[in-house]
DNA sequence: GTGAAAGCGCTAACAC
DNA sequence: GTGTTAGCGCTTTCAC
C-alpha cells in the first residue's frame, strides 16, 4: 500500500528549546542569527539541546519579521543549453555556502516570460540572478531599482553583473580564421535581445576591419540545433568560406545541415561555436569553440548580489575572459572556395538581415 | 554609476487593502484564499482594489499560519543530464499552472547531498520530487514518512511514483538486435543504486533469455561521457558485437572510444543508448536510442505530489513507456565478429564486475 | 457573508 | 549578555 498522506512531523520551536535550556526564546534566536552577541557556552548548551531536539528553524517565521527569506531567484534563458550548466552549479555552490537557497526558473527566451517570473518571485526572493537576460535595458534597469539584481552575460553601466568578454574571444577566433586565408566570413546572429549576439558581432566587425575581412550578418536564428540547421541555406549561397555562429547550438545544427547538403566542413567551409559545451566535442567533426569560465561567473554573481543585498558596495561589474578552442571544424580555405569569391564582391560588412539591430548600423559605414 | 542600494518597494499590505474597501482585512484574505465564501460584488472590488493598489500576498506571511508554503522542490541526480531537462520543464509547467514555486536542486549523483538538500529544504516546501534517487529504499521511505513525496524514474510499492518502463523498451532493443544477427550482447552499466539500471539490466537479461542470446554485464560507470569513454576498452574485449548503455551520455562516449581504437560502429560494434538526448542526433554516427515521456513524466509527477499534499489518494505509481528510434549505431553483426564469436564461449549471463548487485543473482542462474 | 481576535514562529528593539 | 515585549502579514476559528 502507498501511505498517501504522510504524518507530519511536527518540528519544535525556539521557545521549547528556550524552556529545555532554561533561556529566553531571544537568547535561542541569537544564539543562532548572532552567536557573537551571546555567551559562548549558553550558546554551546542551546545548540546543542537544539540539535537533539531536532529544532530546524522556520524559513517563514524567521522570513516575516526579518524581510529576508535567504533565497535568490535565478533565472535563465534555457535551461536545456548547457551554456548555462557551468552556471547554475556554480550558482548553486556559492548560494548553498553562503546559507541561501537557490529557486531556478526557466524563461525560455522570453522576455514577458522572464518579467512574469519576475514579479512572481519578488516577494519570495531576496534579490535576482539574470542570466542572459532577453528584457530590455529599461526593463531590466526598472527590476533592478525595485530588487536587488545582478546580470550573468549582460553588461549595462548601471546594473551589477558579471559579463563574459567574448569581444576578445572574437577577436582570436577572426585572427585563427584569417591566419587560416579566410576573407569572407558569415556571423550566424542569435536573439537580437541577446547582449551577447551584440557584443559578439561588434566584436566580429572590429576584428575583421582591422585584418580587412569581409563579414555578413545572417539570421537572426533561434540559438538551438534547430536555429543552426535553419541558417544553413543561407550560409551556402552567402559567399562566405567560413561562419561564426552565435552559439554551440547553432554551430552543429548548421555543420549538420551543410553535410547533409554535401557541403564539406572543413573542407568547403569552416565552422566556430562559442561556449565549449559537451557536444561540441562529440559532433563531427569536433567544433572549434569559445570556452568561458561559466562557473566562476555563476560564483561571481551570487557573491556580487549578496553584496548588493547586503547594501554593501563594490565593483559590482565583472568581466571574464573567453578563449578559442581549436578542434576539427576550421581548416584552410580550398583554393576552389578562394577563387570563386572575389574580394570586393560583398561590402566588408553587409547585413543579410531585414531585422533592426542598432549596434551593426553604426559600424556598417 | 551602479547603484548598488535598490530601493525597497513597500508593497500594501492585507490591512489597507480593506481599509481602501471599507471591509475587514479577513475579508480581504477570503477573496485570494476562498474566493466561493465571499459575495461576488464585494469580492470583485476588493481585486480591482488590490490590483490597482499593487497588492501581492506576502508568501512568508501566508505560509507562517497556514503551514503551506506553495513551495516544491525537485531534486535531480544531474542537472546537466539532458534526461532530466523535459522531467524539468514538464515539472515546471504543472507547478506553474498550480500556483507552485518550483525549487530546483542538483544532487551531483550522490545520495549524501540528495540527503541534504531534503533536511535543508524541509521545512520551505511542501513536498518533494525525486527524479533518479540515487539513496537506498530505506532512506526513501524514511523521507516519505516525513514529507509529501513523490520518486520520478524509480518504483516503490509503498511510494508514490512516475516511472518510466525501460523493461519493456529493453525488450525492443534486444529484438532489434537479435533481428540484426547478434548473439552476444553487453550492457554498459550505470550507478548501482539507480532504480532504472537495476530494472534495464533484468529487462535485458528476460529479454535475452528468451532469445537465447548472451549478455554479459560491464561496469559499473559513471553515467556520463567519461564513464563511456572508461567502457570501450572492456567493451572491445568482451567477445560481444553488440552493447547497450545505461543511457546515451556513456552511449557517446563508448562510441568515440571505439572509433579512436579504429573499431567501427556500427560495421564492428553496434551501440544503443537510451534517452533520446539532442546529442544522440548529431553524434556520429547517430544513437539508436530509447525515447520516453520525459516531459509527461514531470507533469505526472507534480499532479500526484499535490494530491498527496493535499491528502487526497488516487492511483499513486504511474508507469510511463518507453520506445526503441533506430538510427545508424546499430547494424548487422558482420561476418568476421560472427566466426570470431562461438556461441557458447560465455555462459548466457555473464557479470563482468565485483560490484555487488542483488537483482542480478538471482537472474544469472 | 462578514468582522473580531487570536495566533503562526520568529526577529528586533528596548530595558536591565 | 540576557529577558521582555511588540509586532511581521497573513489565516482561521468563532461569533453574529
Amino acid at each position: 500500500m502507498v501511505r498517501t498522506t504522510p504524518i507530519p512531523v511536527r518540528y519544535p520551536t525556539i521557545h521549547e528549546v528556550a524552556r529545555a535550556c532554561g533561556v529566553a526564546a531571544s537568547t535561542v534566536s541569537r544564539a543562532f542569527s548572532s552567536p557573537t552577541r551571546v555567551n559562548a557556552v549558553t550558546r554551546e548548551r542551546i545548540l546543542t539541546a537544539a540539535q537533539q531536539m531536532g529544532y530546524r528553524p522556520n524559513p517563514a517565521a524567521r522570513a516575516l519579521p526579518s524581510g529576508r527569506s535567504l533565497t535568490l531567484g535565478l533565472l535563465v534563458a534555457d535551461i536545456t543549453n548547457p551554456f548555462f550548466f557551468d552556471i547554475i552549479r556554480g550558482a548553486e555552490k556559492a548560494a548553498d555556502a553562503a546559507g541561501y537557497t537557490l529557486v531556478l526558473a526557466d524563461t525560455a527566451e522570453d522576455a514577458e516570460t522572464e518579467a512574469r517570473h519576475l514579479s512572481r518571485l519578488a516577494r519570495s526572493v531576496d534579490g535576482f540572478l539574470l542570466a542572459s537576460s532577453r528584457m530590455s535595458d529599461a526593463r531590466i534597469r526598472q527590476a533592478s531599482e525595485r530588487a536587488p539584481l545582478v546580470l550573468i552575460n549582460r553588461h549595462m553601466r548601471d546594473v551589477a553583473g558579471v559579463a563574459i568578454d567574448t569581444h576578445d574571444g572574437m577577436r582570436q577566433a577572426v585572427e585563427h580564421l584569417a591566419a587560416l586565408g579566410h576573407r569572407q566570413i558569415a556571423f550566424l546572429s542569435g536573439p537580437m535581445t541577446s547582449w551577447s549576439n551584440r557584443r559578439r558581432w561588434t566584436g566580429l566587425t572590429a576584428a575583421a576591419r582591422r585584418l580587412e575581412l569581409q563579414v555578413v550578418r545572417l539570421g537572426p536564428y533561434a540559438p538551438t540545433l534547430d536555429g543552426g540547421h535553419a541558417s544553413a541555406p543561407d550560409l551556402a549561397r552567402s559567399g562566405c568560406s567560413a561562419a561564426i555562429a552565435f552559439n554551440d547550438l547553432m554551430a552543429i545544427g548548421a555543420l549538420l545541415s551543410l553535410q547533409e547538403r554535401g557541403i564539406d566542413v572543413p573542407g568547403q567551409m569552416s565552422i566556430i561555436g562559442s561556449d565549449n559545451i559537451d557536444g561540441s566535442t562529440y559532433c563531427r567533426p569536433a567544433l572549434t569553440t569559445l570556452h568561458s569560465l561559466g562557473d566562476t561567473a555563476g560564483r561571481q554573481a551570487v557573491s556580487t548580489l549578496i553584496e548588493v543585498i547586503s547594501g554593501r558596495a563594490g565593483s559590482p561589474v565583472t568581466m571574464l575572459p573567453s578563449e578559442l578552442i581549436v578542434r576539427s571544424s576550421t581548416g584552410p580555405v580550398s583554393a576552389r572556395a578562394r577563387a570563386s569569391m572575389p574580394v570586393g564582391a560583398i561590402p566588408p560588412v553587409a547585413v543579410a538581415t531585414s531585422s533592426p539591430m542598432s549596434a551593426v548600423s553604426a559600424l556598417s559605414g
